[in-house]
DNA sequence: GCACCTGGTTTAATATTGCAACCACACAAA
DNA sequence: TTTGTGTGGTTGCAATATTAAACCAGGTGC
């Protein structure tokens, strides 16, 4: 393989993301975390991935700062894992990725959760981009603009 | 590794998204894809990823309903991939990735581009959650509620 | 007819994943 | 204080996935 292609540097800010959060596990486990889920068992169990790799992959969310490692919460001697805010920043991902199965599901029957607002228990609405002014954005109405200070002769992608 | 484990049949919304376009280069093709690239060469050209996995992605693409292929419009004999519904819907979630990376990213300077709106050409506003009643709702303000009708004794993940 | 472009497939090397077995430490009971 | 059990890993090995590079077939251009 020679190197899984990174795309730690790459300038594209999805390309970015992905990098960081773009395998299953991790989101998974950020999934977890949202729920309360702080411990390495329980995350392991929940889950049903191997323990090798759910070592690496808690290390490396450590490592990009988004979770953090706490000395235990229960008085046992062991250590949780919390989310930092970086980590909570996450949030919205899940929720986009959530109501897309919602929408174009084949099997929409096979989808066990639904979810709701805390207070009246409703579904909650779609996520929706506004414009500054307030004018409701899809993808056609979007455009991408360098950022100003870009280094010349890196190439724009997205 | 007897099998990448797959979520196509789990019951979290989340996990079905996620083994549908859950990989790297899936969600940056469907990216270059909402940006008009449709032509094999130029998803590779643009990507940088070795052919033989562009093919495999892109049939795997198709498969899912996410991009479906046409006789090519600019004349030749060859084809060319276009975005269904399904695969438009994604746009939110690349607005999510990319936001994360705006807000949180290690190394902002390095963000080559930002989301505009076409018509102003101002950027953006975050993606936003709203209850039914239109308040604004973070991770706390939600729950997840069982599916009316789903089979018992299936476990509700998230 | 001949070169070259497009859109792939094949091959072989290397990386990643997964399972299972092992291990070290904490804590508890006997 | 030995024995047992749960937690939180690490290690080894087999299976699979990714990759770059070479190859190839049909269309197109000249």
């Amino acid at each position: 393989m020679v190197k899984r292609t990174s795309f730690e540097h790459d300038d594209c800010p999805i390309a970015r993301s992905l990098d960081a959060i773009g395998d299953w596990w991790s989101m998974l486990i950020i999934r977890e975390a949202l729920f309360g889920v702080s411990r390495f068992g329980e995350f392991q169990k929940r889950l049903g991935l191997a323990k090798n790799i759910l070592a690496v992959r808690l290390r490396a969310l450590v490592d990009q700062g988004i979770l953090k490692t706490a000395p235990a919460s229960d008085g046992s001697a062991y250590q949780e894992y919390l989310l930092t805010p970086k980590g909570r920043g996450v949030f919205p991902i899940l929720v986009a990725l959530r109501q897309w199965s919602e929408e174009f599901d084949e099997h929409p029957e096979e989808i066990a959760s639904i979810l709701v607002d805390k207070e009246k228990g409703r579904p909650v609405r779609k996520l929706e981009l506004y414009s500054q002014d307030g004018r409701l954005l899809g993808a056609g109405d979007t455009a991408l603009k360098p950022r100003t200070a870009v280094k010349q002769n890196r190439r724009v992608r997205a």
